[in-house]
DNA sequence: TAACAAACCTACCGAGTACTCGGTATCGGG
DNA sequence: CCCGATACCGAGTACTCGGTAGGTTTGTTA
């Protein structure tokens, strides 16, 4: 039996391979970034023809579409799942979240590669990534500004900026980390970021 | 006249050339990144042909190569004729250079964009890249623990982990900024975090 | 001014790129 | 069982890529 949601859009082998294209996609998008990434190969490792490969997805960037919205989506579950994070306690949350980062190198690659790599003129992943980043700051900023309101901070606090500034950490660790693993407690240093912004936050420490 | 450093490697012609080239590449590489960058089109703005281009580089990674030799050189000599800051200077010193960045963002868009790129795959970058962080965060971790010797600075200061935390910020500010700089007020969210960094090191505030 | 290297050029190569065309086999619902 | 949609594949398109071979022009120097 068919549910609604399918829209009669193609057999179950047909998404199967279509997950299975999507999982490899994902990981060749972040070994060697979209410009990198060639359709040849993803195809070679899914088991099928190029021009069939191209028959699921009809060009590489609706391939990389398909990639971003299904790692956003995943991400999402996830981190709804652990808990709804209030005010303050989200930033705890994000601190769960780097520990969990840092236990799987190759999903931060694919966000770290093309973010950046979406800084270039005319690159597919622009508006992704505009769009991200957006929603990441609004996202810690009202939490920031919902911990205010409920006297957990002090007053005077600049959500917005605070916000930037700790996505902007974020991101700069994981290069960081990525390039040498060994030297870069990813974890460890954002944790500490988070306790001295605590300290500082907190209405009379 | 020629003097003893010219190694009889050329004419004055070609170093002018050698030159411009090195300008546009910088450009193209920062605009496109390594992988998105043709010297086809490096050849054609230097106005010669793509071999006369590959007459003055050998191959493409070769350009790369010397494209970041230069611009680490034309950094390092900008920063150091600025002054040889000491301890605690240094910090403020960095904020100035924020500044600085945020009114040449093509430059910070080559950092970027190949800083990044230099974490996937077998990328010609990625010593460079390794190296450069290595290099920064000795550079700011040292002299931390200069001002800490000094007695700036209360004891019990991290300083390897504060240095890389500072450049990571610098960094994750970047890549936010160059993709939405009406939003992101770059010099100032840096200068906020050193700010509160100061007002939390020295020894009684 | 002769000799020689540097600074190019045209022509070309093999490999790789995303993508298309025109088919065929296979599957599922009526 | 049949029919239409799906899921492919082989072959090929038009192009770009970095790099090479071999020659000619230009500039410097002895």
């Amino acid at each position: 039996m068919r549910t609604s949601t399918d829209r009669r859009r193609g057999y179950a082998s047909g998404d199967a391979r279509r997950e299975r294209i999507l999982h490899i996609a994902t990981q060749e998008f972040a070994e060697h970034g979209y410009r990198g990434t060639s359709l040849a190969r993803v195809a070679e490792r899914a088991g099928l023809s190029q021009p069939g490969l191209l028959h699921h997805f009809r060009t590489k960037e609706q391939l990389l579409v398909a990639v971003l919205e299904l790692r956003d989506q995943r991400d999402m579950e996830r981190f709804f799942a652990d808990e709804a994070a209030g005010g303050l306690d989200l930033l705890t949350a994000l601190v769960r979240v780097v520990e969990h980062n840092s236990r799987t190198p190759e999903l931060v690659r694919l966000f770290v590669v093309l973010t950046s790599e979406a800084v270039t003129a005319d690159h597919p992943a622009q508006d992704w990534a505009r769009a991200r980043y957006e929603r990441l700051r609004a996202w810690v900023a009202d939490a920031l500004r919902r911990a205010a309101g409920a006297g957990e901070v002090r007053p005077g606090l600049d959500a917005d900026a605070t916000a930037a500034r700790i996505i902007a950490l974020m991101d700069g660790l994981q290069t960081q980390w990525l390039l040498d693993p060994d030297a870069i407690d990813m974890p460890a240093l954002f944790r500490a970021h988070i306790d001295e912004l605590l300290a500082t936050l907190r209405p009379r420490a």
